[in-house]
RNA sequence: AGGACCAUAGCUCAGUUGGUUAGAGCGCCACGUUGACAUCGUGGAGGUCGGCGGUUCAAAUCCGCCUGGUCCUACCA
């Protein structure tokens, strides 16, 4: 082995091997456990929240391979409708300078198919690269032939149930995509705007109580005023209550529209009067339910003004008893260029009252950052009252657990306020929605033409035209669980691995993607999608900002783990900018941050980053630092190994079943090993990653390497050892180690691997060539070997070795110096420990000497410690600094003195001796034992020294 | 406006049902290349657990209020 573990020379390697060895599909033997991965956008990359949850999947479905549970982990990507189609629409316009109308539908979709042949394995090969343990085997692709079955029979199903409809409502529409778009994809942002109060002209020379003779309305949004229908007033405002019935005049329109009653109008704000515009504002919507009113469309799919108005009313049927005429000037404006002309020609008329600054709130498309408008369009929608129901009591019932608990409120907060769900998209690249229109805009809904044709008894000679929407790309990946599985068929892997046991997400897609997938999921299997939701949070950086392009603090994964030049690192941060007058202050930022650029990691030390990062459901800032450290904790364990392997290589190791004897650091660290073993199971049943990659962490450091290894030593190195202690120390070594490797390899896969390919042979459990970890049992913990006695033993002796250390601390004496020590004032176990570990002791604590003392008052003048009751002394030759000396003395003093009091004055207060339960009164009283035994220590020391 | 979550060492975070001398890693200081490892070892400094009040014999932990932060939902005519 080398002396520095390099992981580049044994990822890829491993992975391969894996893979072709067929290690990653399911075993068909045991209590299935499965997990659908999230599916990423085809043509994405792996950003590090996939690494973040791609290592916690993998993690998981590692860990229960080995358990013997038959594991699926399934894979696939997602054709990301809205994203996919806008990436290769700017990749057609910057390379051939066409738009997507140019080329046409189909020639477009074809692209999209390229493009998606081109670089739709970019991000499973970097999947590959985390070490995902997923059956490739199976992998899908929401567009793939059997998907679009499944789509189109649920569509059809929902559909023939009547709980799939198509209408004219008000949907977001994005004028820039030219599509619907769910409440889920606007952004709300918080802007300054302007307010403007109007007046609108009364009718019939009608006034109002106050003998004016206009309303006053106002609003942020002047050129919907060509749309409005009526003006409300609160049916309690006594200010309006006799107008209710009459007509205001619009401005600059001159159409004739009714005030009416409805309490949207509050009487609060403003003068009381609200000017309603059904078509282009969702509570105007909801008044002109109300109140029966037009709808009046005055926007193109541009959001520009139309030339001439369209009126509609309630079922979306065209009105042709409206004047739908609109003032020349401003036909063909933008929304924002007709607003100024509007508000310049209101207060030319003299109807401009005042204006305002306010803020509000915006809705901005998050794909393609336009301003969001209400738009009356022709849509499809899910009604999902009837689906939402059985959903919620699934999360109710425990059916589905969230984890952490707290997103089930979130969740049901959403689903008891659950709008119907547009799922229709105006673009080109998704599942076609399966409907077909004759001449008369007659639809018909059915898997295919033919069957459309069949369903309703068309003839040949009726010209069907097919929808030309797709539905939105949450629908298909609603079906995932059960899609992905074969379904609409009944096949053997749906009835094996559904439900799924745990769904991996964050939750920020809760509402997309969870909660419809248990609606659907529930409706057409009948059963829920997973028992199981794991929560986690978001990957920002280091000081908590999320990670965007725009800000320029993007960490690549890929880069952490195979480290990445300074140069290259800033290029690739500040390149193809948005925002390219940022780029040199993210440079800046990089360069300050990063100056050598990224060291290479690893992947495994990169995962165990995110592990020991996996706190319950809150963000985690990635911190460089830790990545390090882990880094260096991978480091520490390949060294531990080659020590193992140095020592036990061609040695007799016991395996084949000769006598051995154990040492009790032999019993000591088996005992260690099956309680993180306990410990490391029991973390991750909670999900607690950070716990158990934590208790991994310190007792491979910290109880294996630290202390067990320098254990070792003395019986490995010691000519008197007899062969069998020497036997089953090696044996100790080689199986605790090759215990950890099991234990860590679903945290580490790759470097286990690595080391357990040399180590499984010498403890006995390699079969033989192309045997692997992965396929190995995970690490039980056997009570049994839980050794209190031994644990006791090496308890004392690290007392002993670190009072001496501290003594060499504190009196300046080089580490590897070797000293005398003297052990005094203990009773016979401390005389028996004495004996049984004299050799490590001097091995360890470096002593050339070390002896029983008798008679505490022959005690020469010595640095002292306590272990428990004895005492260990350094005797010291003179060359100590007094007064140094006395000053430490004090301090230690002090200190004491201080806890000493804390402990009296509990111990003094009545009512807790008597209400406190007597263990920890007792505990306490133990405490000021100890206590004042050092205190007195100390007191001796310091009037021996003081008396030179 | 309603709700959720968070506030512990310079930084990133643990701290289970109230009882610890409040912990880890990184960073910092001192010493050290002894035959796995300087990506290391040994020792150390560093915290009034955001503030105020309450419950309790006992509060980082439970309750209330306040401050600061993050996020979600709603509203903004």
């Amino acid at each position: 082995m080398d002396k520095t573990y390099q992981p580049e020379q044994i990822e890829n390697r491993w992975y391969q091997r894996w893979e072709e060895d067929g290690h990653f599909a399911p075993s068909g033997e045991g209590e299935p456990y499965s997990i659908m991965i999230p599916p990423p956008n085809v043509t994405g990359s792996l950003h590090m929240g996939h690494a973040f949850q791609d290592t916690i999947m993998d993690t998981l479905t590692r860990w229960r391979r080995m358990q013997g549970r038959n594991t699926l982990w399934q894979v696939g990507t997602d054709h990301a409708g809205i994203a996919t189609q806008m990436l290769v629409e700017r990749k057609v316009a910057a390379e051939e300078g066409k738009s997507r109308h140019d080329l046409g539908r189909e020639a477009f979709t074809d692209k999209i198919w390229e493009w998606k042949h081109e670089s739709g394995g970019h991000i499973t090969r970097q999947l590959r690269r985390m070490g995902a343990s997923v059956d490739w085997s199976r992998e899908r692709f929401t567009m793939d032939d059997g998907f679009y079955k499944a789509v189109q029979e649920v569509f059809v199903q929902l559909f023939d149930k009547g709980l799939i409809y198509r209408g004219k409502r008000l949907v977001n529409w994005d004028p820039t995509l030219h599509t619907a778009i769910s409440d889920l994809e606007v952004e709300n942002r918080d802007q300054q705007g302007q307010f403007w109060h109007f007046r609108y002209p009364l009718a019939d020379g009608v006034t109002t109580e106050a003998g004016l003779d206009y309303l006053v309305v106002a609003t942020t949004r002047p050129e919907t005023l060509l749309g409005d229908s009526a003006v409300a007033v609160n049916p309690e405002d006594p200010r309006y209550a006799s107008l209710v019935g009459k007509f205001v005049d619009l401005p600059l329109v001159g159409r004739r529209i009714p005030i009416v009653a409805d309490e949207h109008a509050d009487m609060e704000k403003g003068s009381g009067c609200v000017k309603i515009t059904p078509a282009h504002d969702f509570n105007d919507y909801e008044v002109g339910k109300r109140c029966e009113l037009p709808l009046i469309n005055v926007f193109s799919r541009d959001a520009t003004i139309l030339e001439r108005a369209e009126a509609f009313d309630l079922q979306g049927r065209p009105l042709s008893d409206i004047d739908t005429s609109l003032p020349a000037a401003y036909a063909g404006l933008s929304r924002f260029e007709a607003r100024e002309r509007i508000v310049a020609d209101m207060e030319a008329a003299g109807l401009l009252e005042r204006t305002e600054t306010v803020n509000n709130t915006l809705p901005f498309g998050d794909r393609s950052g336009d301003v969001i408008e209400p738009y009356l369009t022709d849509q499809w929608f899910v009604a999902v009252e009837n689906l939402a129901k059985p959903a919620i009591a699934a999360v109710e019932n425990g059916d589905i657990e969230f984890v952490p608990k707290n997103y089930e409120n979130m969740y049901f907060a959403w689903m008891r306020d659950l709008q119907d769900w547009c799922i229709s998209r105006q673009l080109w690249w998704g599942h076609r929605i399966p409907a077909w229109y004759d001449a008369d805009g007659n639809v018909y809904v059915a898997r295919n033409e033919a069957e459309a044709r069949d369903k309703h008894g068309l003839s040949d000679d009726v010209s069907l035209t097919q929808d030309e929407d797709v539905l939105d790309t949450w629908f298909s990946s609603g079906l995932w669980t059960f899609g992905t599985l074969g379904w609409p068929e009944k096949t053997e892997a749906l009835a094996t691995f559904h439900p799924t046991s745990v769904l991996v997400t964050g939750f920020d897609i809760i509402f997309f993607w969870v909660a419809r997938m248990i609606m659907l999921t529930l409706a057409f299997t009948g059963e829920v999608p997973f028992k199981q939701v794991y929560v986690h949070g978001l990957v920002r950086d280091s000081q908590g900002n999320k990670m965007s392009k725009s800000k320029g603090n993007v960490l690549d994964p890929i880069d952490l783990i195979d480290g990445i030049d300074l140069e290259s690192l800033v290029e690739k941060r500040t390149g193809n900018m948005m925002q390219p007058q940022k780029a040199k202050a993210i440079a800046k930022a990089t360069r300050q941050e990063f100056p050598e650029g990224i060291e290479p990691h690893g992947t495994d030390a990169l995962r165990f980053t995110f592990l020991s990062q996996a706190t319950t459901g809150r963000d985690i800032k990635f911190d460089m630092g830790r990545l390090d450290g882990y880094r260096n904790f991978c480091n520490k364990l390949w060294n531990a190994s080659r020590y193992v392997l140095m020592n036990a290589e061609g040695q007799d190791c016991g395996s084949d079943g000769s006598e051995v004897e154990l040492s009790l650091a032999d019993r000591w660290i088996v005992s260690r090993l099956q309680q993180t073993e306990a410990q490391v199971t029991r973390a991750m049943e909670e999900y607690r990653f950070d716990h158990a990659s934590q208790a991994l962490y310190e007792f491979i450091w910290n109880e294996y390497c630290d202390w067990y290894l320098e254990l070792s030593k003395p019986v490995l190195w010691d000519d008197d050892a007899t062969p069998q202690a020497q036997r089953g120390t090696r044996r100790t070594l080689v199986r605790v180690l090759e215990a950890i490797l099991r234990l860590a390899h679903p945290m580490m896969p790759y470097i286990t691997e690595e080391i357990w390919q040399r180590v499984a042979p010498l403890a006995g459990t390699h079969r033989g060539e192309g045997d692997s970890l992965m396929v190995h049992a995970w690490p039980e913990a056997d009570e049994a070997r839980v050794d209190e006695a031994a644990t006791r033993n090496i308890e004392w002796l690290k007392g002993v070795i670190v009072a001496i250390r501290n003594i060499r601390a504190e009196l300046n004496i080089a580490p590897g110096k070797p000293l005398e020590a003297l052990l005094t004032k203990g009773d016979a176990t401390d005389r028996e420990r004495l004996e049984a570990n004299r050799p490590f002791l001097a091995k360890l604590a470096k002593l050339k000497r070390l002896d029983w003392l008798d008679d505490p008052a022959e005690a020469p003048l010595a640095a002292t410690q306590l272990v428990g009751d004895m005492e260990v002394m350094v005797p010291m030759a003179g060359l100590i600094d007094k007064d140094a000396e006395l000053a430490r003395l004090e301090k230690e003093i002090d200190k004491q003195d201080k806890l000493i009091g804390g402990i009296e004055k509990k111990l003094g207060n009545e009512s807790f001796v008597a209400k406190a339960p007597e263990a920890v009164v007792q505990k306490e009283r133990d405490k000021l034992e100890d206590l004042s035994a050092n205190r007195r220590l100390l007191v001796e020391q310091r009037d021996k020294i003081a008396a030179l």
